[in-house]
DNA sequence: CACTCATATCGATATGTGTCTATATAATGA
DNA sequence: TCATTATATAGACACATATCGATATGAGTG
């Protein structure tokens, strides 16, 4: 994910960095994938075997959340015989706090 | 807004935490209400009525979605005679981009 | 009180989405 | 090659939601 847009705060946001910055948060803005966020991002890669069981949802739910995440840009995929295994994006969510609040990072 | 969360990184999020984070990012991942917010943090206050032209979008579709960002917390309503005029909540933002990269912040 | 105007709510509709079961794909091993 | 296993995809379904036109509410004004 590279940077896209102004920030958010302060000057009005063109029709398509708001359409693409959206689409990013809905990403996030699952409660599901939220927590397989950060289960992934708890260890430094995560099987997707491993995941189902703590989320308590079937298998081809647990693919589909991560392929959403995957298109965000927001985790790697790597397979490695049969399983598969998913790292956090390094500076993804950095990305999209800095659009949210660039004060943060500047203080 | 109050703070609510372990940050996303590094530790499994409980389902609580990310019920009401999801919630609080859903309000904002939507392109007209992310446009709409960007502008009414690009003044003080903003008029509701100087929301419909801008955003190319019926009156009632503004209504909706500011109810919806009143709701989540992020932004302020003040009647004043039949104007209704809102504001950016002061650290509504700053919550989010702590919650999704708190390194951002100590560094 | 009646009229106007800004805003909110209602009801309808089309589209999006989270979840599941069933099935396909792909890799491993007997 | 066949069976097993991990993952992905397809299809279906229920539910959420973005939008609109119509209407209600509520404040100002003549």
């Amino acid at each position: 994910m590279e940077n896209c847009c102004e920030p958010i705060c302060c000057a009005p946001l063109s029709e398509d960095d708001a359409t693409v910055m959206a689409t990013r948060m809905k990403a996030l803005a699952d409660p599901t994938r939220l927590r397989m966020f950060s289960i992934i991002s708890s260890s430094d890669e995560h099987c997707a075997c491993d995941l189902t069981e703590p989320l308590g949802v079937a298998q081809p739910t647990v693919s589909h959340h991560l392929k959403v995440l995957h298109e965000a840009g927001l985790v790697s995929r790597e397979q490695r015989g049969k399983w598969a295994y998913y790292k956090v994006e390094p500076d993804a969510l950095g990305e999209l706090s800095r659009f949210l609040d660039p004060a943060l990072a500047s203080s």
